[in-house]
DNA sequence: CATCTAATTAGATTATAATCAAATTAGATA
DNA sequence: TATCTAATTTGATTATAATCTAATTAGATG
Protein backbone atom coordinates (compact mmCIF):
# COMPACT_ATOMS: atom_id res chain seq x y z
CA UNK A 1 0.00 0.00 0.00
CA UNK A 2 1.54 3.51 -1.02
CA UNK A 3 1.38 6.49 1.16
CA UNK A 4 -0.05 8.52 -1.70
CA UNK A 5 -2.94 6.12 -1.89
CA UNK A 6 -3.58 6.00 2.16
CA UNK A 7 -3.86 9.78 1.76
CA UNK A 8 -6.16 10.21 -1.32
CA UNK A 9 -9.10 7.74 0.27
CA UNK A 10 -9.17 9.63 3.97
CA UNK A 11 -8.97 13.21 1.86
CA UNK A 12 -11.95 11.73 0.13
CA UNK A 13 -13.79 9.98 3.20
CA UNK A 14 -13.28 13.27 5.18
CA UNK A 15 -15.89 15.32 3.50
CA UNK A 16 -19.47 15.62 5.27
CA UNK A 17 -21.46 15.32 1.87
CA UNK A 18 -19.59 12.25 0.67
CA UNK A 19 -19.89 10.67 4.26
CA UNK A 20 -23.79 11.10 4.39
CA UNK A 21 -24.24 9.46 0.89
CA UNK A 22 -22.02 6.35 2.00
CA UNK A 23 -24.71 6.09 4.85
CA UNK A 24 -27.55 6.44 2.13
CA UNK A 25 -25.99 4.15 -0.08
CA UNK A 26 -25.44 1.44 3.05
CA UNK A 27 -29.27 0.57 3.03
CA UNK A 28 -29.32 -0.24 -0.81
CA UNK A 29 -27.95 1.52 -4.14
CA UNK A 30 -30.22 4.73 -5.23
CA UNK A 31 -29.58 6.80 -8.58
CA UNK A 32 -28.25 10.65 -8.37
CA UNK A 33 -31.21 12.26 -8.07
CA UNK A 34 -32.84 10.66 -5.66
CA UNK A 35 -29.36 11.17 -3.75
CA UNK A 36 -29.71 15.01 -4.55
CA UNK A 37 -33.21 15.13 -3.42
CA UNK A 38 -32.55 13.37 -0.14
CA UNK A 39 -29.46 15.97 0.84
CA UNK A 40 -30.50 18.91 -0.80
CA UNK A 41 -27.91 19.06 -3.26
CA UNK A 42 -28.11 20.03 -6.82
CA UNK A 43 -27.09 17.03 -9.23
CA UNK A 44 -24.13 18.63 -10.25
CA UNK A 45 -22.57 18.56 -6.75
CA UNK A 46 -23.61 14.42 -6.52
CA UNK A 47 -21.78 13.64 -9.84
CA UNK A 48 -18.80 15.69 -8.59
CA UNK A 49 -18.91 13.53 -4.81
CA UNK A 50 -20.50 10.74 -6.81
CA UNK A 51 -16.88 10.69 -9.23
CA UNK A 52 -14.49 11.52 -6.10
CA UNK A 53 -16.04 7.71 -4.45
CA UNK A 54 -15.86 6.08 -8.16
CA UNK A 55 -11.44 7.02 -7.77
CA UNK A 56 -11.28 5.41 -4.78
CA UNK A 57 -13.63 2.12 -5.26
CA UNK A 58 -15.74 2.72 -2.65
CA UNK A 59 -18.57 3.50 -5.14
CA UNK A 60 -19.36 1.85 -8.44
CA UNK A 61 -22.45 2.13 -10.68
CA UNK A 62 -24.68 0.17 -13.31
CA UNK A 63 -27.25 1.35 -15.56
CA UNK A 64 -30.56 0.55 -15.86
CA UNK A 65 -32.37 2.76 -18.52
CA UNK A 66 -31.96 6.39 -18.15
CA UNK A 67 -31.11 5.57 -14.74
CA UNK A 68 -27.59 4.97 -12.88
CA UNK A 69 -27.64 3.12 -9.86
CA UNK A 70 -24.76 3.50 -7.54
CA UNK A 71 -23.82 0.83 -5.33
CA UNK A 72 -21.36 1.16 -2.01
CA UNK A 73 -18.26 -1.29 -1.98
CA UNK A 74 -18.63 -2.10 1.38
CA UNK A 75 -15.35 -4.61 1.81
CA UNK A 76 -12.94 -1.89 -0.10
CA UNK A 77 -14.21 0.70 2.51
CA UNK A 78 -13.14 -1.45 5.14
CA UNK A 79 -10.34 -2.17 3.51
CA UNK A 80 -8.64 1.13 3.01
CA UNK A 81 -9.98 2.47 6.37
CA UNK A 82 -8.20 -0.15 8.29
CA UNK A 83 -4.90 0.34 5.85
CA UNK A 84 -3.56 3.27 8.09
CA UNK A 85 -4.31 0.82 11.21
CA UNK A 86 -1.61 -1.74 9.50
CA UNK A 87 1.31 0.62 8.17
CA UNK A 88 4.34 0.30 9.90
CA UNK A 89 6.09 -2.89 9.18
CA UNK A 90 5.86 -2.61 4.95
CA UNK A 91 7.76 0.06 3.09
CA UNK A 92 5.11 2.89 3.53
CA UNK A 93 6.99 5.69 2.96
CA UNK A 94 8.31 5.74 -0.86
CA UNK A 95 10.55 9.00 -0.39
CA UNK A 96 12.80 7.84 2.73
CA UNK A 97 13.68 4.46 1.80
CA UNK A 98 16.67 4.94 -0.62
CA UNK A 99 18.48 2.19 -3.33
CA UNK A 100 22.10 1.62 -3.07
CA UNK A 101 22.69 3.02 -7.00
CA UNK A 102 20.67 6.54 -6.03
CA UNK A 103 22.91 7.17 -3.26
CA UNK A 104 25.80 6.30 -5.19
CA UNK A 105 24.65 8.86 -7.83
CA UNK A 106 24.29 11.58 -5.47
CA UNK A 107 27.22 10.98 -3.94
CA UNK A 108 29.11 11.33 -6.92
CA UNK A 109 26.97 14.62 -7.66
CA UNK A 110 27.94 16.56 -4.18
CA UNK A 111 31.42 15.37 -3.30
CA UNK A 112 34.85 16.72 -4.80
CA UNK A 113 37.75 14.58 -5.94
CA UNK A 114 39.14 15.56 -2.26
CA UNK A 115 35.84 14.23 -1.05
CA UNK A 116 34.94 17.02 0.22
CA UNK A 117 31.10 18.12 0.16
CA UNK A 118 30.45 21.06 -3.13
CA UNK A 119 27.35 22.40 -1.75
CA UNK A 120 24.77 21.34 0.65
CA UNK A 121 21.63 20.29 -1.19
CA UNK A 122 18.34 21.82 -0.50
CA UNK A 123 16.24 18.37 -1.10
CA UNK A 124 15.41 16.99 1.85
CA UNK A 125 16.13 13.14 0.61
CA UNK A 126 19.67 14.09 -0.90
CA UNK A 127 20.93 16.00 2.19
CA UNK A 128 20.01 12.99 4.09
CA UNK A 129 22.30 11.04 1.68
CA UNK A 130 25.11 13.05 2.21
CA UNK A 131 24.83 13.38 6.12
CA UNK A 132 25.09 9.73 6.18
CA UNK A 133 28.04 9.91 3.71
CA UNK A 134 29.70 12.49 6.38
CA UNK A 135 29.10 10.23 9.34
CA UNK A 136 30.31 7.17 8.20
CA UNK A 137 33.89 7.98 9.37
CA UNK A 138 32.33 8.25 13.13
CA UNK A 139 31.97 4.94 15.53
CA UNK A 140 29.36 3.66 17.13
CA UNK A 141 29.44 3.83 20.92
CA UNK A 142 31.75 6.00 21.26
CA UNK A 143 31.03 9.51 22.46
CA UNK A 144 32.73 12.78 21.29
CA UNK A 145 32.53 15.82 22.58
CA UNK A 146 31.36 18.88 20.12
CA UNK A 147 34.93 19.67 18.80
CA UNK A 148 35.45 16.61 18.06
CA UNK A 149 32.17 16.92 15.69
CA UNK A 150 33.55 19.95 14.52
CA UNK A 151 36.77 18.88 13.55
CA UNK A 152 35.16 16.09 11.93
CA UNK A 153 32.75 17.79 9.72
CA UNK A 154 35.51 20.30 8.53
CA UNK A 155 36.92 17.50 6.80
CA UNK A 156 33.75 18.19 4.25
CA UNK A 157 32.36 21.35 4.79
CA UNK A 158 33.41 24.55 6.44
CA UNK A 159 29.77 24.73 7.62
CA UNK A 160 30.22 22.76 10.58
CA UNK A 161 27.69 24.66 12.89
CA UNK A 162 25.19 23.74 10.57
CA UNK A 163 25.65 20.19 9.75
CA UNK A 164 26.79 19.25 13.37
CA UNK A 165 22.50 20.84 14.07
CA UNK A 166 21.39 18.43 10.70
CA UNK A 167 23.18 15.42 12.70
CA UNK A 168 20.95 16.02 15.61
CA UNK A 169 17.65 16.94 14.20
CA UNK A 170 17.81 14.29 12.01
CA UNK A 171 18.89 11.30 14.61
CA UNK A 172 21.95 10.41 13.10
CA UNK A 173 23.25 11.33 16.19
CA UNK A 174 22.15 12.00 19.30
CA UNK A 175 23.47 15.03 22.18
CA UNK A 176 23.29 14.86 25.99
CA UNK A 177 24.97 17.77 28.15
CA UNK A 178 26.67 18.38 25.11
CA UNK A 179 27.86 15.24 24.26
CA UNK A 180 27.62 13.08 20.98
CA UNK A 181 26.93 9.85 19.92
CA UNK A 182 25.91 7.97 17.31
CA UNK A 183 22.38 6.80 16.89
CA UNK A 184 21.90 3.16 16.06
CA UNK A 185 21.32 2.76 12.52
CA UNK A 186 17.66 1.82 12.84
CA UNK A 187 17.02 5.36 13.85
CA UNK A 188 18.93 6.95 10.58
CA UNK A 189 16.33 8.18 7.91
CA UNK A 190 18.59 6.46 5.15
CA UNK B 1 -20.83 8.83 17.06
CA UNK B 2 -21.63 12.00 15.28
CA UNK B 3 -21.11 12.78 11.78
CA UNK B 4 -19.22 15.65 12.21
CA UNK B 5 -16.36 13.84 14.26
CA UNK B 6 -15.82 11.23 11.67
CA UNK B 7 -15.77 14.04 8.73
CA UNK B 8 -13.06 15.69 11.17
CA UNK B 9 -11.00 12.66 12.21
CA UNK B 10 -10.78 11.73 8.17
CA UNK B 11 -10.03 15.33 7.01
CA UNK B 12 -6.99 15.33 9.45
CA UNK B 13 -5.73 12.23 8.50
CA UNK B 14 -5.79 12.76 4.52
CA UNK B 15 -2.88 14.53 4.51
CA UNK B 16 0.39 12.98 2.90
CA UNK B 17 2.79 15.03 6.22
CA UNK B 18 0.15 14.04 9.04
CA UNK B 19 0.37 10.61 7.55
CA UNK B 20 3.74 10.71 7.98
CA UNK B 21 4.17 11.80 11.51
CA UNK B 22 1.81 8.85 12.29
CA UNK B 23 4.22 6.61 10.59
CA UNK B 24 7.22 7.86 12.03
CA UNK B 25 5.23 7.93 15.85
CA UNK B 26 4.55 4.11 15.04
CA UNK B 27 8.10 3.22 16.48
CA UNK B 28 8.15 5.45 19.36
CA UNK B 29 7.92 9.04 20.41
CA UNK B 30 9.98 11.57 19.27
CA UNK B 31 9.94 15.29 19.68
CA UNK B 32 8.97 18.11 17.12
CA UNK B 33 12.61 18.85 15.81
CA UNK B 34 13.39 15.86 15.13
CA UNK B 35 10.00 15.30 13.49
CA UNK B 36 10.69 18.18 11.62
CA UNK B 37 14.40 16.81 10.31
CA UNK B 38 12.99 13.57 9.60
CA UNK B 39 10.88 14.59 7.46
CA UNK B 40 12.61 17.88 5.99
CA UNK B 41 10.01 20.73 7.27
CA UNK B 42 10.15 23.76 9.69
CA UNK B 43 9.04 23.36 13.00
CA UNK B 44 6.25 25.39 12.40
CA UNK B 45 5.02 23.33 10.01
CA UNK B 46 5.45 20.28 12.67
CA UNK B 47 3.37 22.10 15.32
CA UNK B 48 0.84 23.09 12.95
CA UNK B 49 0.19 19.31 12.08
CA UNK B 50 0.67 17.93 15.76
CA UNK B 51 -1.96 20.02 16.86
CA UNK B 52 -4.45 19.02 13.93
CA UNK B 53 -3.76 15.32 15.54
CA UNK B 54 -3.79 16.29 19.11
CA UNK B 55 -7.54 17.27 18.09
CA UNK B 56 -8.40 14.35 16.95
CA UNK B 57 -6.48 12.34 20.04
CA UNK B 58 -4.74 10.45 17.72
CA UNK B 59 -1.58 11.88 19.19
CA UNK B 60 -0.65 13.11 23.18
CA UNK B 61 2.58 14.46 24.37
CA UNK B 62 4.38 14.55 27.36
CA UNK B 63 7.13 17.26 28.31
CA UNK B 64 10.86 16.40 29.71
CA UNK B 65 12.88 19.21 30.24
CA UNK B 66 13.01 21.29 27.40
CA UNK B 67 11.67 18.96 25.07
CA UNK B 68 7.95 17.92 24.38
CA UNK B 69 7.94 14.18 23.58
CA UNK B 70 4.82 13.23 21.22
CA UNK B 71 3.28 9.91 21.38
CA UNK B 72 0.86 8.40 19.00
CA UNK B 73 -2.98 6.91 20.60
CA UNK B 74 -3.05 3.44 18.57
CA UNK B 75 -6.01 2.74 19.92
CA UNK B 76 -7.52 5.73 19.46
CA UNK B 77 -6.76 5.70 16.05
CA UNK B 78 -8.16 2.24 15.25
CA UNK B 79 -11.51 3.07 16.76
CA UNK B 80 -11.69 6.04 14.80
CA UNK B 81 -10.81 4.49 11.33
CA UNK B 82 -13.19 1.97 11.86
CA UNK B 83 -16.59 4.09 12.96
CA UNK B 84 -16.77 4.70 8.94
CA UNK B 85 -17.04 1.20 8.60
CA UNK B 86 -19.74 0.90 11.41
CA UNK B 87 -21.93 3.50 10.61
CA UNK B 88 -25.68 2.59 9.63
CA UNK B 89 -27.84 0.77 12.28
CA UNK B 90 -27.43 3.72 14.91
CA UNK B 91 -28.43 7.79 14.31
CA UNK B 92 -25.90 8.45 12.54
CA UNK B 93 -27.57 11.28 10.57
CA UNK B 94 -28.07 14.49 12.75
CA UNK B 95 -30.12 16.44 10.41
CA UNK B 96 -32.77 13.92 8.78
CA UNK B 97 -34.07 12.63 11.91
CA UNK B 98 -36.08 14.42 13.31
CA UNK B 99 -38.58 14.66 16.11
CA UNK B 100 -42.28 14.74 16.11
CA UNK B 101 -42.91 17.98 18.16
CA UNK B 102 -40.00 19.56 15.25
CA UNK B 103 -42.48 18.00 12.37
CA UNK B 104 -45.61 19.61 14.24
CA UNK B 105 -44.22 22.93 14.90
CA UNK B 106 -42.60 22.92 11.16
CA UNK B 107 -46.27 21.94 9.82
CA UNK B 108 -48.30 24.45 12.06
CA UNK B 109 -46.08 27.53 10.52
CA UNK B 110 -46.69 26.64 6.95
CA UNK B 111 -49.93 25.05 6.72
CA UNK B 112 -52.93 27.58 7.26
CA UNK B 113 -56.38 27.03 8.28
CA UNK B 114 -57.95 25.51 5.76
CA UNK B 115 -55.22 22.87 5.49
CA UNK B 116 -53.27 24.33 2.71
CA UNK B 117 -49.68 25.07 2.45
CA UNK B 118 -48.72 28.84 2.60
CA UNK B 119 -45.29 28.82 0.86
CA UNK B 120 -42.94 26.07 0.24
CA UNK B 121 -39.61 26.17 2.13
CA UNK B 122 -36.82 26.50 0.71
CA UNK B 123 -34.94 24.77 3.30
CA UNK B 124 -34.76 21.00 2.55
CA UNK B 125 -35.40 19.66 6.25
CA UNK B 126 -38.72 21.57 6.57
CA UNK B 127 -39.62 20.99 3.05
CA UNK B 128 -39.21 17.37 3.68
CA UNK B 129 -41.51 17.97 6.59
CA UNK B 130 -44.23 19.00 4.48
CA UNK B 131 -43.80 16.95 1.80
CA UNK B 132 -44.60 14.26 4.06
CA UNK B 133 -47.78 15.71 5.25
CA UNK B 134 -49.30 16.15 1.79
CA UNK B 135 -48.62 12.51 1.22
CA UNK B 136 -50.17 10.94 3.92
CA UNK B 137 -53.39 10.89 2.26
CA UNK B 138 -51.88 8.37 -0.30
CA UNK B 139 -52.72 4.88 0.20
CA UNK B 140 -49.67 1.74 0.71
CA UNK B 141 -49.76 -0.09 -2.14
CA UNK B 142 -52.01 1.51 -4.18
CA UNK B 143 -51.02 2.82 -7.50
CA UNK B 144 -51.73 6.42 -8.73
CA UNK B 145 -52.32 7.57 -12.34
CA UNK B 146 -50.39 11.24 -12.67
CA UNK B 147 -53.12 12.91 -13.15
CA UNK B 148 -54.46 11.74 -9.69
CA UNK B 149 -51.81 12.84 -7.96
CA UNK B 150 -51.90 16.05 -9.40
CA UNK B 151 -55.47 16.59 -8.37
CA UNK B 152 -53.87 15.33 -4.47
CA UNK B 153 -51.70 17.78 -4.22
CA UNK B 154 -54.42 20.60 -5.88
CA UNK B 155 -55.33 20.33 -2.66
CA UNK B 156 -52.60 21.77 -0.43
CA UNK B 157 -50.70 23.88 -3.57
CA UNK B 158 -51.19 24.54 -6.90
CA UNK B 159 -47.74 23.70 -8.03
CA UNK B 160 -48.56 20.48 -7.94
CA UNK B 161 -45.86 19.66 -10.75
CA UNK B 162 -42.98 20.98 -8.88
CA UNK B 163 -43.95 18.98 -5.47
CA UNK B 164 -44.97 15.43 -7.61
CA UNK B 165 -41.21 15.68 -9.00
CA UNK B 166 -39.91 16.25 -5.08
CA UNK B 167 -42.50 13.37 -4.23
CA UNK B 168 -40.30 10.91 -6.52
CA UNK B 169 -36.89 12.60 -5.99
CA UNK B 170 -37.35 12.26 -2.28
CA UNK B 171 -38.31 8.73 -2.35
CA UNK B 172 -41.61 9.21 -0.78
CA UNK B 173 -42.87 7.82 -4.00
CA UNK B 174 -41.61 5.60 -7.27
CA UNK B 175 -42.75 5.99 -10.41
CA UNK B 176 -42.91 3.55 -13.19
CA UNK B 177 -44.44 4.16 -16.46
CA UNK B 178 -45.94 6.88 -15.43
CA UNK B 179 -47.80 4.93 -12.47
CA UNK B 180 -47.10 6.75 -9.21
CA UNK B 181 -46.60 4.43 -5.85
CA UNK B 182 -46.25 4.98 -2.34
CA UNK B 183 -42.23 4.11 -1.24
CA UNK B 184 -42.41 1.56 1.99
CA UNK B 185 -41.68 4.65 4.98
CA UNK B 186 -38.82 3.27 5.65
CA UNK B 187 -37.20 4.86 2.66
CA UNK B 188 -38.73 8.04 3.59
CA UNK B 189 -36.00 11.02 4.07
CA UNK B 190 -38.56 11.83 7.58
C1' DC C 1 17.22 37.38 36.68
C1' DA C 2 19.41 36.66 32.22
C1' DT C 3 19.80 33.42 28.80
C1' DC C 4 19.12 29.32 26.26
C1' DT C 5 16.20 25.90 23.78
C1' DA C 6 12.06 23.87 21.97
C1' DA C 7 7.60 24.85 20.78
C1' DT C 8 3.93 27.71 19.40
C1' DT C 9 1.40 31.67 17.37
C1' DA C 10 0.57 35.37 13.95
C1' DG C 11 0.37 36.78 9.45
C1' DA C 12 1.05 36.16 4.52
C1' DT C 13 1.07 33.39 0.45
C1' DT C 14 -0.40 29.81 -2.37
C1' DA C 15 -2.94 25.67 -3.52
C1' DT C 16 -6.93 22.87 -3.21
C1' DA C 17 -11.69 21.90 -3.27
C1' DA C 18 -17.06 22.38 -2.44
C1' DT C 19 -20.97 24.23 -4.66
C1' DC C 20 -23.98 25.84 -8.25
C1' DA C 21 -25.90 27.62 -12.92
C1' DA C 22 -25.49 26.79 -17.62
C1' DA C 23 -24.22 23.94 -21.27
C1' DT C 24 -23.35 19.40 -22.97
C1' DT C 25 -23.47 14.32 -23.34
C1' DA C 26 -25.30 9.48 -23.27
C1' DG C 27 -28.79 6.54 -23.72
C1' DA C 28 -33.80 5.40 -24.27
C1' DT C 29 -38.04 5.83 -26.63
C1' DA C 30 -41.56 7.30 -29.73
C1' DT D 1 -34.58 11.03 -36.62
C1' DA D 2 -36.41 13.91 -32.92
C1' DT D 3 -37.07 14.24 -28.25
C1' DC D 4 -36.95 13.14 -23.49
C1' DT D 5 -34.46 12.19 -19.07
C1' DA D 6 -30.61 11.49 -16.06
C1' DA D 7 -25.96 12.39 -15.62
C1' DT D 8 -21.86 14.85 -16.43
C1' DT D 9 -18.70 18.68 -17.67
C1' DT D 10 -17.38 23.56 -17.68
C1' DG D 11 -16.47 27.73 -15.57
C1' DA D 12 -17.01 30.85 -11.75
C1' DT D 13 -17.21 31.76 -6.92
C1' DT D 14 -16.06 31.07 -2.33
C1' DA D 15 -14.02 28.66 1.53
C1' DT D 16 -10.49 25.96 3.55
C1' DA D 17 -5.94 24.69 4.57
C1' DA D 18 -0.64 23.71 3.96
C1' DT D 19 3.58 26.01 4.40
C1' DC D 20 6.85 29.43 5.49
C1' DT D 21 9.21 33.61 8.04
C1' DA D 22 9.19 36.41 11.94
C1' DA D 23 7.81 37.12 16.49
C1' DT D 24 6.45 35.24 20.87
C1' DT D 25 5.91 31.99 24.74
C1' DA D 26 7.05 28.33 28.23
C1' DG D 27 10.13 26.10 30.81
C1' DA D 28 15.00 24.98 32.24
C1' DT D 29 19.48 26.31 33.70
C1' DG D 30 23.49 28.93 35.00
Amino acid sequence: MQLSKIVHFHKTIGDKTRIRIIYLLKSGPLHGQAIAGKLGLKPPTISHHLAKLKEIDVVTQRRDKNTIYFYLNEEKLKRMAEAITKIGGINLDNELIVSEEEKAKVIQNFIDSTGRLKTIPAQRKKKNILLEYMVRGLEQGKQYKEEEINEHILRYHEDYATIRREFVMTQFMYRQDGVYELNPKEMWPV
